[in-house]
RNA sequence: UCCUCAGUAGCUCAAUGGUAGAGCAUGCGGCUGUUAACCGCAGGGUUGUAAGUUCGAGUCUUACCUGGGGAGCCA
């Protein structure tokens, strides 16, 4: 097959179809599905940027070309010229009426048909479920939600500074670490970036990292993956009222980035976008004393002091139609290098985000400790190693300074705004308690 | 880790303790406009593993394995 005409991906044709009407195209992709009737193959083709319909008449082709046409198989690899064709029963708007066809490399047996499959089997073959529109449009949302998170910073004068993946140390306990043998000694997979987030805002004024974390929790939930996405930013000389500011201005950016770019994928996974257009600032501001008050109203079970759990935190979300920000929190349930609030110094200066709809936490920070013998103390409050936090102390040795930053976890705001159940569908090969392959 | 549900054809599921079946997928045939196309025919099974109860077990009992849903913990 000589292909003297254009290669062209179909993206370009659903977006400026009219532009190629009439001329002949080349298309490079696989068989998304097929369908046949007598004297026309109707092939589905798929080339990563989306599918479109390619017309096989028998009138048109040569014999052998045909045949091919109604032998080619499921997600076989295949090169298609022909004619661009307005038709308004497509999807598209357009479809290809095939002059030449060649089947590149015949797929046998793909295991994932045009029908329902259950989640473990759709799992053991994510390599190729990424293939399916759903997957697709998910992944793609992803990107956008990334490429958001990026721009935000970019464009506010952040620095991107990499925080390590191997640490000698915990941040909060070890149960949940991921050990590793590093030559002589251990090292641990890191839980977050945070740390090292304050060393880079003493150097920057304001930076973020963005990278995988890992926590060996062995939780079997809708919501947790043992190695997530994480973006942390840390700003210097701010307090936890700009700290909210930050996150509000943060996550409505990011809700506007995937409506502006990816209205097409939340059509596809059939998202209600009036719920993502609700997300406008501002966002309210609740404190852990009234969040409890809610909890108490709607008559529900809760012991003041403890932590929201799944329940508590989608009852509390269910009151809001946008992201709810809830801050000051009993000290004695948040990190040691949380700082109290100087009013009432059983709270801390902490701040969650809660997504709406049941979706959970997606932000947790705050302002931190910078006085070196309250975070002294509180290191031996916590009975963590003092020894392991020596540059960490250093911070506060060296100009220290008030300083706040968050953590926002990517998986969750991923399954927040496409609507999906759960955050295994968020990330293309996940990684869960009981699953380490593909 | 705890609670709970499930495991039958490649996939999704049926089957009063009594001959293991359907749809899809696959193969062959039919159809000039199909939209998870449709119609006809065919092949396809150590019912998760091991033991037990029974004349007889896919079905009942026990243990184990694997997976789903939920909890706690968290982002």
């Amino acid at each position: 097959m000589t292909t003297t005409t254009p290669n062209v991906y179909i993206e370009d044709l659903a977006q400026n179809g009219t532009a190629y009407l009439g001329q002949d195209v080349t298309l490079h992709g696989w068989l998304y599905n097929k369908r046949s009737s007598g004297k026309l193959h109707f092939l589905q083709l798929r080339d990563g940027t989306g599918t479109i319909q390619c017309v096989l008449f028998k009138g048109d082709v040569p014999p052998e070309m045909f045949e091919a046409g109604n032998r080619v198989t499921q997600e076989s690899s295949v090169r298609v010229r022909g004619t661009v064709k307005e038709d308004k029963r497509s999807t598209l708007g357009f479809e290809i009426g095939v002059t030449d066809f060649e089947i590149l490399h015949e797929s046998v047996d793909y295991p994932i048909t045009p029908k329902e499959h259950g989640v473990a089997f759709l799992m053991d073959h994510r390599h190729l479920w990424l293939r399916s529109s759903r997957q697709h449009a998910i992944t793609r949302i992803r990107a956008e939600i990334i490429r958001a998170i990026r721009t935000f910073f970019d464009e506010r004068g952040f620095t991107l500074v990499d925080a390590p993946i191997f640490t000698p140390n915990a941040c909060e306990g070890t149960t949940n670490l991921f050990e590793t043998d590093y030559f002589d000694d251990k090292a641990y997979l890191t839980q977050s970036g945070q740390l090292y987030m304050e060393a880079a805002a003493a150097a920057f004024g304001k930076a973020y990292c963005f990278g995988p974390t890992f926590r060996a929790e062995k939780s079997k939930t809708r919501r947790h993956l043992t190695e997530f996405w994480m973006v942390e930013p840390e700003v210097a000389f701010l307090d936890l009222a700009g700290d909210m500011d930050l996150a509000e201005d943060f996550v409505a950016f990011i809700v506007r980035a995937v409506l502006e770019n990816r209205r097409a994928e939340l059509t596809l996974l059939e998202r209600d976008v009036s719920k993502l257009e609700a997300v406008q600032k501002p966002f309210p501001r609740i404190t852990y004393d009234e969040a409890t008050k809610i909890l108490k109203q709607e008559g529900h079970a809760f012991e003041y002091g403890d932590d929201f759990g799944a329940e508590d935190e989608t009852i509390i979300s269910n009151h809001f139609d946008r992201p709810v920000l809830i801050h000051r929190y009993p000290s004695a349930i948040k990190a040691f290098y949380m700082k109290p609030d100087p009013e009432n110094p059983e709270l801390s200066l902490n701040v969650d985000m809660i997504a709406p709809e049941g979706y959970g936490e997606i932000i947790g920070g705050g302002q931190r400790e910078d006085d070196l013998n309250v975070l002294l103390k509180k290191i031996k409050e916590h009975e963590l190693p003092e020894t392991a936090f020596g540059w960490y102390l250093d911070l506060r040795r060296y100009g220290s300074f008030p300083h706040s930053g968050f953590g926002l976890g990517v998986e969750r705001t991923v399954a927040w705004i496409c609507g999906i159940h759960h955050v295994r569908e968020t990330i293309p090969f996940p990684r869960l308690m009981e699953r380490l392959t593909p």
